[in-house]
DNA sequence: CAAAATATGCGAATGAGTTGCATATGCAGA
DNA sequence: TCTGCATATGCAACTCATTCGCATATTTTG
């Protein structure tokens, strides 16, 4: 456990949003000043690797993360701002295991992202 | 409507599967041998943005695409293969309007793809 | 058919993410 | 607490998919 790799779990911690690589180096930069971009990138690599991190693409070419441990959850993304918002729905999560199910596959992972407008 | 423009077309129609703009280029030399790889990536941009063609990141680092033109459909990706299948799902698609719906938002689009590994 | 508009091929540029390498740091054992 | 070794870091160079600049070629329009 080093120093870098503190800074970028409290950047990571205090991160209510979904912060990509680039943001949580700036984070991070407050606990270490001297890290590097290429120590954020494999920091999460390993810690994506451990499960600890979900890495997602929002489709903006930047992958995005957020901590694993929260309660599993889908995301909407408002069109206009760009903001994520979480939701969880129980029935989806049924209906996404049922389906893999019924095309004859044990479910082991997902990605489902809605995309929206606000209404007026 | 340039030669070009017609190779990739016609490579386009032939594919059944999400050929990746390598995949497509090679397939689209057949019928234009001199075409760049350039061209078709701005023939697939040109055609993304008309909502001719869907592009899709499975996660392998190379977007891939398909005909919009099909009906509306969701992938699960097979994690031992790699292979792609097709399916369509009516409560799906009624709940993901739904619950976006639910947050306050016009559903534009979505994204979703299941993951799984046959069941043995 | 000529002029204007648009598309192409090529190679160079971009940008996110990775890697090689020399140095620095953390950690186990004495 | 000190030493040695394994591991992590910073930096700069690299990769790889995709985009871009530009001179040339092809289409379209009048």
């Amino acid at each position: 456990m080093t120093a870098a790799r503190r800074a970028i779990l409290r950047a990571l911690e205090n991160s209510k949003d979904h912060p990509d690589a680039f943001t949580l180096h700036d984070r991070a930069k407050e606990f270490d000043p001297t890290i590097a971009q290429a120590t954020v990138y494999r920091t999460m690599r390993l810690l994506e690797q451990e499960g600890l991190v979900e890495k997602h693409d929002f489709g903006n070419g930047r992958a995005r993360y957020e901590d694993a441990e929260k309660e599993q959850h889908d995301h909407l993304i408002n069109l206009s701002t760009g903001e994520i918002i979480e939701f969880h729905d129980t029935n989806l999560e049924a209906l996404k295991v049922e389906i893999a199910k019924r095309l004859g596959f044990d479910l082991k992972d997902h990605r489902l992202e809605l995309y929206g407008v606000p209404r007026e």
